[in-house]
RNA sequence: GCCGAGAUAGCUCAGUUGGUAGAGCACACGACUGAAAAUUGUGGGGUCGCCAGUCCGAUCCUGGCUCUCGGCA
């Protein structure tokens, strides 16, 4: 654990349309660094605009890495984001430059930064469908008793009413034959991570995203989803979970108009919003934070090179 | 003006055969190890419209008042 012997690596992390995406970019441009999203939701092709995706334009010429890396069918997960993000630092810095990794997704950003050890198997699409359907059977709570009497410090962490994380715990065990409990492990950090947190008073971002999410419609996300639909993609896919659409594509159905989809995208992006600071709190010491009430590149450029002159005075 | 319905948490509403009240949403805070924009836990918050009466005790019963929404004129 010798940061000084690490390579640097830059995180960019905070909330949904606090302007992480465009300040990693112009971040980027300034100081020879590439891209790297650790954005569960801009993994997928074809989902843009609602994902408020950066544009070709709009990454002025800045390598990024795992964007439309994914087709929407498909099931992404945090261990392959972490293989993945691995390679590419490596990759960026064979080519001396600066890997900046910025998201929205808490999990996967805790766990590069953590070095979490992710249970070793092969993804059991079947094993799931199973327990899913044992957990209907028997109701939630009941399959969490099951949880606990095979392993009771994994049932002590888990949630009574939470299905979905008893039954990853129980798959987890099925699968590798050992507790989910003793395979929660951390490796520590592989780099040197320098974390930006930005942020902004709540009320003002809640404002943002809400205007965000209006241009989204005048910018034809209805579109957008029905391509999705036609393609075959339906709201029964995790891609489609995304906030926005998973909204429209009620809204295609008739279930909803399209004013009481607006309200439910605001509502589904405030909660997000609350959530993604539980991953990355304001108290947090190992994070800088910046307020995005003033364009806060030049600071953020200015703390890096003290801190690196820091780093070289101690070696 | 008359008839009817209603007034309970920021919002929509339950409820108490009379013993000072709940749910959803909103808000705040938390969990998270191969689905995470997912999934999920906790909490704060109410002189139960106003005044009077009955009662040991009224948010609940009675009377009056104010306001809101229907309908009829």
């Amino acid at each position: 654990m010798l940061p000084r012997n690490k390579k640097r690596v830059i995180l960019i992390v905070g909330p949904t349309g606090v302007g992480k995406t465009s300040l990693s970019i112009d971040l980027a441009s300034k100081i020879n660094g590439e891209i790297i999203s650790a954005d569960s939701r801009y993994l997928y092709k074809g989902m843009d605009i609602g994902t408020a995706k950066p544009s070709k334009e709009e990454r002025n010429g800045i390598p990024h890495y795992l964007i439309d890396v994914a087709e929407p069918s498909e099931t992404w997960s945090l261990s392959i984001f972490l293989e993945r993000t691995r390679e590419a630092i490596e990759k960026i810095h064979a080519d001396n430059k600066i890997p900046i990794v910025v998201g929205g997704t808490g999990q996967y950003i805790r766990a590069l930064m953590e070095g979490w050890r992710i249970p070793e198997f092969e993804p059991d699409e079947h094993l799931r469908r199973v327990l899913n359907d044992w957990s209907e059977e028997i109701g939630g709570m009941d399959l969490h008793r099951k949880l606990a009497m095979i392993d009771n410090d994994a049932a002590r962490i888990i949630d009574p009413a939470n299905v979905r994380r008893t039954v990853r715990a129980l798959e987890v065990i099925f699968t590798t034959g050992k507790r989910f409990s003793t395979q929660r492990l951390k490796d520590g950090p592989a780099f040197d991570y320098w974390v930006i947190g930005l942020t902004m008073d709540r009320n003002q971002l809640f404002k943002q995203v809400d205007d965000r999410i209006e241009e989204m419609f005048t910018r034809g996300l209805v579109d957008e989803v029905k391509i999705l639909m036609t393609k075959g993609y339906g709201s029964d896919l995790p891609s489609m979970s995304a906030i926005g659409y998973r909204e429209v594509i009620r809204h295609l159905k008739g279930e909803i108009d399209l004013e009481e989809a607006k309200v439910l995208m605001r509502k589904g992006t405030r909660k997000f919003i609350r959530r993604q600071a539980n991953w990355f709190k304001a108290s947090d010491q190992g994070i800088h934070w910046y307020s995005m009430d003033t364009d806060p590149v030049d600071m953020i450029i200015d703390d890096l090179e003290r801190d690196s002159e820091k780093k070289r005075g101690d070696d």
